[in-house]
DNA sequence: CTGTTAGCGCATTCAG
DNA sequence: CTGAATGCGCTAACAG
């Protein structure tokens, strides 16, 4: 590995210069430039960022604790965050707690170790990562994405699937319906339920308890859930479902109860993971703007890491969601007149919400 | 952030023995022993490995570098491969070229400008990125994940998808179909496509051109690939589709055309995405070992950054696939007597595949 | 067993 | 505009 003496002596400079080269800092002359240039790449010469880092304490490393990279959620934030560090030269180093909140308090210190310049969050799950965090955001910024339980010390970025649910909701509605269920979690996606009955309410509708199925956020509860409902007298004739994977479970019951969805039933869900564009049919559903989550996440680190003095006290960045209208939607098969056939179903490609 | 220093200054010893304590190398008596883990925990001291790998030359970093995070496979592999590295002290850069080759080259040197210790990639897509694999390798281990068209300078880990492709076959043949299609990319996939035909004159069936679709990998494909077997005079009752996605364009394609799956067409995919799971019917798929090949990988790498001089020559493991049976197959309707009701489906769990 | 010392590769003063 | 000198935080000999 050539060190920045060895360009120096092949480019007939001292050390000096080369640094001012590679730092851009103070001046140079147009013909040191271009022998120095000749040199590195000559040399094959790469700055030892490490070293660098210990006169000007910027490693040019951000660090990104998930909990579960394997949740396509995740990943596509992570690439997201990923491309747009790298666009501004620097690296993230990833470490996926796997759920496990010990793991996550390692990864952090993990992380400080190799003096990484700022920290992103998924939310965190235990007191104690809780704590390793705020301990590190006295150190170095943090911003937490996602969900508002991130201590409050760091920055925040997050989804504002209140409203996105209210579409969702408002959609089901003016296509006709009137009995719409709600299967989800109270306290996961709160946001969710909330805007559910409340847009319910405005447009005058009945909130009928019958209706509400809570539980975990997987796909056998949304089965469940499904099974539940139709066992009732009047069963709904449309859902709203908290997530894709449960949306995707009562597709999964109904066809197996011989409901035809969306004839007889319809069908929206959350997040729009590729999984929905997937599904049979193709899942309607309130889409998450995974990529700009990391690209803002990164942007809020970006102006914490800048000249600016510290300044600012913890921000808050909400995203909005966008309906994304696939074909597990129809009105309502109305009682008065027989239910027609379903219609043949075709592939069709919904927009997406990539930003 | 406090030095290694202050910690001396507080355990009352000196910088060498902070450091003898911290690497673990040469003695350290208990009663120092102790007080310097007291003035650590006091301080919250961390041990800075940027400036540490200035002159053990180890940054305790590897790079990883990915064509496509949001690939479900590509993310579960990141995440083993990241919680092996971790679990040995270790960091991981994570790079997602999203597919574009320089940003494939720019990652790789910003990698190497991070002094990363060894590199792990999936497998590039163009001959400079090739090139700028080779270079690298010169400097540090690298090993490739997946198809064989990675360098041949690199350690490999592979996996058997021939001899899964072959598990595959050979069960829909032992449910008793003699008429197989198979949908898929000779290219891509050949291991898997060969398979598939010595598979069947193993077997002493013939392999009929006409249920042999050749063409792009996803889930349109495989749509337009069943609409185009079934406009035929003698369809297939089985299809063997060369990974998850195109399977599932298959059943989609089947349930618009009014085909029941399993019990009019078995279908069988490759990858054991989480789609598969989710399918309806859940698909009964080739699993790929996606957290075994992360930690394979790490392995190899280990292996290379350790005492042995960098010594043998590049190695090639091969993992092997697992089929994971699900619901997606059923005996072929026998056409002499007439077709049994489908099955009322139901939630089911398959085996999966986590290594 | 432990203190001392000399770099590692680079960015910065500070004089030229 | 540029060279020489100093130190970042730590490890690795080397004497004690």
């Amino acid at each position: 590995m050539p060190t920045a003496y060895d360009v120096a002596a092949k480019a007939g400079v001292s050390v000096g210069t080369v640094s001012r080269y590679l730092t851009g800092n103070g001046y140079v002359s147009a013909a040191a430039r271009e022998r120095i240039a000749a040199a590195i790449s000559e040399l094959g010469y790469i700055q030892n960022r490490a070293a660098a880092s210990l006169t000007t304490k910027r490693t040019g490393l951000l660090g990104f604790v998930v909990s579960q990279l394997k949740n396509p959620f995740t990943a596509e934030v992570a690439s997201a965050l990923g491309q747009a560090a790298r666009a501004r030269g620097y690296g993230v180093v990833l470490a996926d707690s796997g759920g496990d909140p010990n793991q996550a308090i390692d990864a952090v210190e993990l992380l400080r170790s190799h003096e990484v310049e700022g920290l992103v969050v998924t939310p965190p799950e235990s007191p104690e990562y809780n704590a390793a965090l705020v301990a590190a955001a006295r150190t170095m910024p943090v911003v937490g994405i996602g969900l508002h339980t991130t201590p409050s010390v760091t920055d925040l970025v997050t989804v504002d699937t209140r409203s996105g649910a209210q579409q969702a909701v408002t959609y089901l509605i003016e296509l006709g319906h009137t009995r719409i269920a709600y299967i989800g979690s109270s306290t996961m996606a709160s946001g969710r339920y909330q805007a559910y009955r409340t847009t319910l309410e405005a447009h005058g509708l009945p909130c009928d308890p019958e209706l509400i199925v809570l539980g975990s956020l997987d796909r056998e509860a949304g089965h469940q859930a499904t099974t539940r409902l139709f066992a009732q007298d009047r069963p709904p004739t449309a859902v709203f479902a908290a997530n894709d994977a449960v949306a995707l479970g009562v597709v999964q019951a109904a066809h197996s109860l011989g409901i035809a969805v969306p004839t007889q039933l319809s069908v929206i869900g959350c997040d729009n993971v590729d999984l929905a564009a997937h599904a049979i049919p193709p899942l309607t559903t309130v889409a998450q703007p995974m990529a700009l989550l990391g690209q803002t996440a990164l942007e809020l680190l970006w102006q914490r890491l800048g000249p600016d003095p510290a300044g600012h006290s913890p921000r808050t960045v909400t995203l909005s969601c966008e309906l994304v209208i696939r074909e597990s939607c129809a009105p309502p098969a109305s009682p008065g007149r027989p239910s027609v056939q379903p219609p043949s179903e075709r592939t069709h490609h919904g927009q997406h919400a990539e930003s």
